[in-house]
Order: C-alpha cells, then sequence, then structure tokens
RNA sequence: GGCCCCAUCUUCUAACGGUUAGGAAAUCGGGUUUUCAUCCCGGCAAUAGGAGUUCGAUUCUCCUUGGGGUCACCA
C-alpha cells in the first residue's frame, strides 16, 4: 500500500484530530515505582446490564493478589462497545464494587495518574498504536460488508475448513492500493484489522499462572483493532494490549473464554514490540442446571443469584460472602478461617499456586449461607442491630417502624440468645430478619387459631406461669402444667405407654411455643417471654 | 467441524508415584441442653471407562466417553 494511501486511511481514523505519537503518550506513563514483588492486578468489567457475581468473584481474588502484596488494583471499564453499554450500569458496577469492599486504587472517577479508567475516554491512544501498526504493516483497512463476510463463512462451512477470517479467506489481506483506493473513493466503511503473521500449523508456548505450561497453534485471524463506527474504537484486543500496557498490570487474570485468543495477544504484544504479558485463566463460575441439563456458566437470565443485587438485596454480609469466594478460591481456607476465628476473613493470605480453578466451580448457596450464619453470629451485637434495621429500613417498612417504635424493646429482641460461646444461627442474611423477629411485635401478628388441645395447653401453662420466676422455677412450672394437661414429664414411661398421655414435655413446649411466636423454632422460650414482659404473654397464650 | 481447557463422594475440594483416598457443606443417626437452636460424636458417600509406563498409578502417557470454551466490527 502507498504512503498515500495509508495518509488517506489515517485521515479517515483520526477525522482531523491530532493524535499523540506513541512515544508521547508512553511518556504520560511511566513505569509505575513498586516495590519488588508488588503486584498490578486488574478487573475489567462491561457497562452492559447488571453486576455478575463472577466479576465479585474475579474482583476479590485480584483486589487480594494486588494488595497482599502491597501492588495496585484497578478498576477498568471495558465501554467500547457504545451499542450494548446500557446506561447506569457503571454506577451500578461502582456501587457493587464498593458494597463488596473492594477498594481500587485506580478507576472511574479515581485516577491514580495512569487513567481515564473508561476506554471509551482512551480513543486516541489506541489509535496511535493502531496507526503504528498500520505503518509498520501489521494492519490494513478491511472493507468487507457483514453479508460478504458472511458468504465466506458459508463458503468455509461447505469446504469443511476451519472458519474465520485468516489466510486466503482475508478478504482484503491482499487487496491492491488501487482497490483500496476504489473503496476509499466510494466511501465505503472499513475496519482496520490485524495482519496476522502466524500459521495455523505452528505452535507457541506460553506458562498460564493457572493452568501450567500451554502449547497451542499460532494466531493466524486477522481480527479487527479499529471498529468501522463513529467513535472509531478498539476491539477489547487492542484495548487490552494497549491498557494493560500503559496501567502497568503484572498479571491478567481472566477467565478461560479467553484462552483461546492468548495466541493473538502474544502475537499482538511481539508486533508492538512489548513483552507479553502473564497470563491466568481460571474458570467462571457456574451453576447447576435446574433442569438436570447439568454444570453450566451462571446465566444473568435463567438465574437470579447471578445478579449481585440479588445479594444485596437478599442481605448476605459482606465478609460471608467474602469467606465463601475465598474458600472457591483457596481451599486450605476452611482450615485457616476455623483456626483463625478472632481475624478479619481479608487477613487470609490468598496464594496463586493453590488457585488451580481447573473446573467451574458450583455455585453453592447453602454452603455460602453455612458461612454467613457463622459470620452474623460472631458480629458484635451493635453492628447486628444496625444491619437488621438498615435492611428492615428498606425492605420491611412495617418491621422497621414496630422495631423503631420502641427501640429499648428492640435492643433486647434482637439481643436474644447471642451472646455466649454458641450464640444462635438462625440469621444468614439480613432479609431472614421478618422470620426470626416479626413475632415479637405486636401490631404484625395476628393472633393465633387455637384447637381445643392448644386452649387447654395453653391455659394450663397461665395457671402455673409466674412472670417473676427464675428460668428453673419457671421450668418446673412448666413441668406441672404440662402433666395437669394430660402430658408425661417421663421419657421412658411416655414410650412405654404412648396411649395414656397427650404427648411428652416436648410436644407440651412446642404448643405454647406455636401459640407464643407462630413458629416451630425460635430460641429459648423462658427467654422469649422474659422480654415479651408478662401482659403481652398471658394475651397470646389466652 | 477445527482448535483449546477440564474430569476424585450429591456439592466445593485435599492427597513429593507408595494414604484404611483426607477435610468441609448437605444428609442420616446418637449425645449435651427437661423446650428451639447452638455445640459434640458417629454413619453414608468418590478416583468416568480402557490400554500403556512402573515393583507400585488418583497422580505420568495415549485412546474413548462426558462437560465447557472458542472460531463476532461482544467483551
Amino acid at each position: 500500500m502507498k504512503d498515500e494511501t495509508k495518509q488517506r486511511i489515517i485521515a479517515l481514523l483520526t477525522e482531523g484530530r491530532d493524535i499523540s505519537t506513541r512515544a508521547d503518550i508512553e511518556s504520560r506513563y511511566p513505569k509505575r515505582q513498586l516495590a519488588s514483588g508488588a503486584e498490578v492486578m486488574r478487573v475489567p468489567p462491561s457497562p452492559t446490564g447488571f453486576v455478575h457475581i463472577g466479576t465479585i468473584y474475579a474482583g476479590l481474588v485480584n483486589e487480594r493478589i494486588a494488595h497482599q502484596s502491597d501492588g495496585m488494583f484497578l478498576l477498568r471499564i471495558e465501554d467500547t462497545d457504545k451499542k450494548r453499554e446500557v446506561e447506569g450500569s457503571v454506577n451500578g458496577i461502582k456501587e457493587a464494587f464498593a458494597h463488596f469492599g473492594l477498594d481500587y486504587d485506580g478507576g472511574p472517577d479515581k485516577d491514580d495518574g495512569y487513567g481515564p479508567y473508561y476506554q471509551s475516554q482512551r480513543g486516541d491512544m489506541y489509535l496511535a498504536y493502531a496507526l503504528e501498526l498500520l505503518h509498520t504493516g501489521w494492519a490494513y483497512p478491511c472493507f468487507a460488508t457483514s453479508d460478504e463476510l458472511a458468504e465466506n463463512a458459508k463458503k468455509q462451512q461447505a469446504a469443511k475448513v476451519r472458519p474465520g477470517y485468516y489466510g486466503q479467506w482475508a478478504l482484503w489481506r491482499d487487496k491492491s492500493d488501487e482497490e483500496v483506493v476504489a473503496a476509499l473513493d466510494a466511501g465505503r466503511s472499513f475496519v482496520l484489522r490485524f495482519r496476522s503473521r502466524g500459521s495455523h500449523d505452528k505452535r507457541i508456548q506460553f506458562d498460564d499462572v493457572f493452568k501450567g505450561h500451554m502449547e497451542v497453534p499460532e494466531n493466524d485471524l486477522d481480527v479487527p483493532l479499529i471498529k468501522s463506527d463513529e467513535w472509531r474504537l478498539p476491539t477489547y484486543h487492542l484495548a487490552h494490549i494497549v491498557d494493560d500496557y500503559l496501567m502497568g498490570t503484572t498479571k491478567v487474570f481472566r477467565s478461560d473464554e479467553w484462552l483461546p485468543s492468548t495466541a493473538l495477544h502474544i502475537e499482538m504484544s511481539q508486533a508492538l514490540g512489548l513483552q507479553p504479558f502473564n497470563y491466568g485463566h481460571f474458570a467462571p463460575i457456574s451453576i447447576l442446571d435446574k433442569n438436570g441439563g447439568g454444570k453450566r456458566k451462571l446465566s444473568k437470565r435463567k438465574d437470579p443469584e447471578a445478579d449481585v443485587s440479588f445479594w444485596i438485596k437478599a442481605g448476605y454480609p459482606v465478609s460471608g460472602v467474602h469467606a465463601y469466594l475465598l474458600g472457591l478460591a483457596n481451599s486450605n481456607f476452611e482450615d485457616w478461617y476455623r483456626a483463625n476465628s478472632d481475624k478479619s476473613v481479608l487477613d487470609f493470605r490468598l496464594s496463586l499456586d493453590k488457585l488451580a480453578a481447573s473446573r467451574a466451580p458450583l455455585l453453592d448457596m447453602t454452603k455460602l449461607e453455612n458461612y454467613t450464619k457463622d459470620v452474623i453470629a460472631r458480629l458484635p451485637q451493635g453492628a447486628f442491630n444496625k444491619e437488621i434495621l438498615a435492611w428492615a429500613d428498606l425492605h420491611d417498612k412495617p418491621l422497621f417502624d414496630a422495631m423503631m417504635a420502641d427501640p429499648e424493646y428492640t435492643n433486647k429482641v434482637l439481643a436474644i440468645e447471642r451472646d455466649g460461646d454458641n450464640p444462635r444461627k438462625d440469621v444468614a442474611k439480613w432479609s431472614d430478619a421478618p422470620e426470626q423477629f416479626t413475632y415479637f411485635f405486636d401490631p404484625l401478628v395476628e393472633p393465633a387459631q387455637k384447637n381445643d388441645d392448644e386452649k387447654a395447653a395453653c391455659s394450663a401453662f397461665l395457671e402455673n406461669y409466674d412472670h417473676a420466676a427464675d428460668k428453673d422455677t419457671w421450668f418446673e412450672n412448666m413441668k406441672a402444667a404440662a402433666e395437669s394437661a394430660g402430658y408425661c414429664l417421663d421419657r421412658k414411661e411416655l414410650k412405654a405407654n404412648p396411649d395414656k398421655y397427650r404427648g411428652g414435655i416436648v410436644d407440651f413446649a412446642g404448643i405454647i411455643r406455636l401459640a407464643l411466636t407462630g413458629k416451630t423454632r425460635t430460641p429459648d422460650l423462658w427467654s422469649i417471654m422474659q422480654i415479651m414482659g408478662e401482659d403481652r404473654v398471658r394475651a397470646r397464650l389466652s
């Protein structure tokens, strides 16, 4: 291609804008001054909808590796596809990162000197590198229409050859200068494509942080570098190379879907005279298909738990989520967690060699709740109250109002059986609050309908009830009530003559519990009654 | 279809080539708590299949099967 033609292409790409040279740009982004061993990690979500829990997982891993090594953690918004962009997504990303405690050192609205962290604001930089590639013969314009591309693919399918834009199938790779000029004259739109020098028959090697030594075919795809749209933004491939180079990324962690394009990214690095990145590919979190189809990637459509706003609304405590995710990343976390119950989960040191996430781990909400229950049980009372109230304020106004109406009573309610070495573990997420506490608040409780047996049991209980009694005496009283109502106090006796009794003390207590709370599983009855007060107890049982 | 990744209990996983294949979650059973939980103890449960290398294979090699990814002007 003649220089003159290249100049025309450049003029069209830049639309008269003054594009800095690569040297200029690189002088503005000097190498970061960091201690040796410090890692610069990043997570690059695209603002195309809600935030995926996998992004939080990747974010946590990258953030831990960065900050454990006194390095930097960056959040880069990959918004090069303006058509797919969804309004408000960036806010969602920022909120989700804030919610899950992923503090980035560089990111949207937080420039550490290596920004901007919106790719759409870095267009000129990508162009500078793209133009260099054009000059050095590593790029060329392609005027193919989508119809032509589709026809190409059809032919390849018919010929049973490997699909893709490469070699002889690269329509515009070897066009003459005249043909390019003609297309330019006709005003046809074009993309700038990479001119690969690789061969599918040859193999290249690289070391993956997680998967170890890899050997794959060389890239030979002439992928688009710069799109034909009005913004002239780059595709992911170019943006990744340029950004991670300028931002000083030391390790590129990404999900497995990027593995096949790693050969391309290595070739592109070489085309720009750069050292290829240190890549690490991990399997994305998946979920068990409800229709029995087996494991699959967590899908935004079918699985509400893929969306972090589900997690936030449900009110899973952040450190419990951290614990679960850390356990997914490093299986030795569980042992550490048990041995260090007094420490913050973020004191755990994540190790890369154990993060051999080879298979897609299944999201296990039950195991997650096992962690969150424990985390909540360990929470200081003040923090617990604050979280419950905050959740209720947002999601259960009646409960919130009832709680606020009598703070002293509410404090007692929320503190029930949370002290001591073995606190209750009834609450796995803040949205469990209504189920656990609503029954304490009169305005929210429907009077229980009692059958004759229940009525008899309740009145027997009340006859023997002494609100001022201590727990032991209270229990003696309950036993007396049970006996008078026809319940057996002795297990063996009950087992021997089950027909002689209405049931055991367990059954009697169960009736009282149900009448008092409407539930079969609650904290200790005496404690509940002490908190509720005599009037309320008598009202509910009569 | 080509290429690539992956394969241990139901789930998450551990095991320098030598272990009764370990732990955790779930589940089941027992115990403590004269109620509910907590807590403690125990049970059930796996190396996808087939060759090969080796004294010895979950571990290394190959094949088969199965799952996933990719081959877009999406990232």
